[in-house]
DNA sequence: CGCGCATGTTCTAACGTTAGAAGACGATCG
DNA sequence: CGATCGTCTTCTAACGTTAGAACATGCGCG
């Protein structure tokens, strides 16, 4: 050491009162010589943090999840937060084991996208972690939930496409039977938007889509041509899909977006590659990051109020596809 | 407890022998009674390991390292490793820290796909941790180093092309004064190839990319069309590039492929949706991520020989960018 | 009968960090 | 001159896990 106690050490670590600028100094000078870094292990099992949190997601190679990744290890960095990955393959079991925390792992936090998991599971979760939720809505006691306005981000959508002149306006993404399911929400802001406009969807034109994938969006647009062929527009509840959907078009010799626009959410980097680029809702993750650990920490710190819901600007970013 | 001694439990969680039968269903009982999950501070603490491996690259939302970390993901879960993810921006700053693996945080290994780090760097560092590296070849004295055949792959990539009548061929993502590199090793496996097929480079046909983006692929095409009109193939170092290759060329007005062939690396899921589809180099994605953690957890354990390269399959996806 | 073996037990220490209690010392102040 | 304050020390315990040493049974075997 350099002349000086443990106790004291731990003092200047922790910038805590009572210790003279120059024993300050001289501790700081060997913590530099020594190279000494505090062991993440010690702490934890002194204090019982970890300062690590876990995503969990269905998959990390999903465009608009590496992108929310991306903006969650940007925002969890300067907070002192390190970030796990976890993938669930959208199975049950694993989605369990997150809702439980992974106990034992010592981990900190969860922020959970949940695809299988229902109300019911996330009652019957024997330990509470903090935790927030992302995307799919899972009504909850204490787990608070992070996303853009779904319902009016909807509107927005059906708003734009109804400027550019398309009245039958179809949808991909439906996900009847899950209420609260994202693209329930969205099916239903993007409905009553329509009736807002004195519209109503064109008879077959709405296709349900279990996973927000390109290949659905491809089904998807099967299905409807089948039954709807007379389409001028097609609001798609991901940008995954709304690829999918522009290719299946394409290859139907539709054109987009002469014959038919399209639209989706998420704003992924790939929406402006495609040809036409894609126009989006795009959420702020700038923002839905900060909130979402914000909100995090407040759990981590033990809040046990109950679980809120918090909103996120997005904005409709209008490209090609929608004939903007 | 169950009626059994604390080094009872231990010996039984850690299936050693002299343990009689009924006592370890009884300790075992007792365990899933009480939900008892060993503690991994507690573990850590004792053992010195985290079973905690860091994945640290530029960007996660990069499409390729979305698919890379999900594959890792994949074979780390039943290797009984969590995935951390770092990224560092290709800060120089950053990628130090990674190579000295994170010195405190108790992490066991580093998978590392360095962007702005030298060798000196390499050689400089403090502590050594456990490392395996991906993407860019640095040599160092233990870290070990996964890819595919990066000169092999290109001479596939022009013997596709030239069987397809290309002749003059082009090449996107050199990176001259950094030997090493991948833009490199593939641009010089490429120009090696052509001189195997009695070709040379068309005069001003090969462009720098110093990043492996959408970007610098649309400006690699505006470099080449300026100096070499009349190239009929592009040979892009990434999927990426050629993504962004295949929009700048199409805005240019020259059909792909029919005026000019594209072909890139990685394999990404979105050369599947683009349009014409993408002709890429494919990695194997699961031996990638197997070999890597097997040679990881060598070093984890102690393995001081010298650093090794190991090399996994690929092949030619045919797709139409080449006109195949 | 005594030896060894299988199956335990108890006790101790260690990993690295932090906090609290109690006390020591000098300087300052009323 | 005694009380108080700022600064620091020493000592102890705790977090959860694991390993080793030493010892205690009871059984079978030669």
């Amino acid at each position: 050491m350099a002349g000086v106690s443990l106790k004291t050490v731990t003092n200047v670590v922790h910038e805590r009162p009572y210790v003279k600028q120059e024993t300050r100094e001289r501790v700081l000078a060997a913590i530099a010589e020594l190279d000494y870094r505090p062991s993440r292990a010690g702490r934890q099992l002194q204090s019982g943090r970890s300062n690590l949190i876990t995503l969990v997601v269905p998959r990390i190679d999903e465009p608009y999840l590496g992108g929310l990744a991306h903006a969650l290890i940007s925002a969890a960095t300067p907070r002192g937060l390190r970030l796990l990955i976890d993938e669930t393959s959208s199975q049950v079991e694993q989605e369990l084991e997150a809702a439980n925390g992974y106990p034992g792992h010592g981990i900190d936090g969860v922020i959970f996208s949940p695809f299988a998991l229902n109300p019911e599971h996330l009652a019957a979760r024997s330990h509470d972690v903090a935790m927030v939720m992302l995307g799919q809505f899972l009504p909850d006691s204490t787990a608070d939930y992070v996303a853009i306005d779904n319902l009016g981000s909807a509107a927005d959508a059906v708003a734009h496409l109804v400027g550019q002149g398309r009245r039958r306006i179809g949808f991909l993404g439906a996900q009847p039977g899950r209420p609260g399911a994202l693209g329930e929400v969205r099916r239903s802001g993007y409905q009553a938007a329509l009736v807002g406009h004195g519209l109503v969807p064109p008879s077959g034109g709405i296709a349900p889509g279990r996973r927000f994938t390109r290949e659905s969006g491809e089904a998807g647009v099967r299905e409807v041509l089948a039954r709807a062929p007379a389409v001028d527009a097609l609001v798609c509840a991901s940008d995954l899909m709304a690829v999918g959907a522009i290719r299946a078009l394409q290859r139907h010799g539709a054109r987009v977006p002469d014959d038919v626009a399209v639209l989706g959410w998420d704003n992924i980097v790939d929406g402006e590659y495609t040809s036409p680029t894609l126009t989006t809702v795009a959420p702020d993750l700038g923002a839905l990051a900060d909130q979402t650990l914000d909100a995090l920490i407040r759990r981590i710190e033990g809040d046990r109020t109950p679980g809120r819901e918090y909103v996120v600007p997005h904005r409709l970013v209008v490209r090609q596809s929608s004939g903007g």
